[in-house]
DNA sequence: CCCTGATTCGC
DNA sequence: GCGAATCAGG
C-alpha cells in the first residue's frame, strides 16, 4: 500500500482522536496491521504495552526450522575469525592467585589510604 | 474467544 | 518501507 500525504493525515488525525486501529483501518480500506505497522514506524504510541511495563521474555516465534540456522550464520559473520579460532588462554592457579593477591594489596593499599586522610 | 496495540521479519 | 503473522494483555 502506498501511503500518502492524505492517508497520513488521516492516520494521525484519527489516532490522535482516539481511533482503534481497527476503526482507522477502515477508514482507510487497509488491515489493521497496517495501521499498526506505520504508526510505529512514525514512532506515535499510546504506551498501551510500554516497554518496562512488564517485562517478559519474548517467546521465539516459529517461522521455519531453518530460523536459529540462520542467525547463528549472522552471529558468525560478524565475529573476526580469529575469535573463532583462537581459544582463550589458560591461567594457572599461580597465576590466579598472583592477580588475587595484586588486587587484595591494592585495596589494603587505598584502605590505609584513605583511613591515614580521616 | 473476542478485542486491543506492539513487534518481528520476509518481501 | 510495507504489512501479514504473531506476540502479549484486557
Amino acid at each position: 500500500m502506498r501511503w500518502n500525504r492524505r492517508e497520513l493525515a488521516q492516520l494521525k488525525q484519527l489516532w490522535s482522536e482516539g481511533q482503534s486501529a481497527a476503526q482507522i483501518a477502515g477508514h482507510l480500506e487497509c488491515s489493521r496491521n497496517a495501521v499498526c505497522g506505520r504508526l510505529t514506524r512514525l514512532g506515535l504510541t499510546r504506551g498501551h504495552k510500554p516497554p518496562t511495563a512488564k517485562p517478559k521474555i519474548r517467546s521465539v516465534p516459529k517461522r521455519g526450522p531453518t530460523l536459529m540456522a540462520a542467525r547463528c550464520d549472522r552471529v558468525r559473520k560478524k565475529l573476526p575469525q580469529k575469535a573463532l579460532e583462537t581459544r582463550p588462554q589458560e591461567m594457572s592457579k599461580r597465576q590466579l592467585y598472583a592477580i588475587l593477591a595484586e588486587a587484595v594489596r591494592n585495596t589494603v593499599r587505598a584502605i590505609g589510604a584513605a583511613i591515614s586522610r580521616v
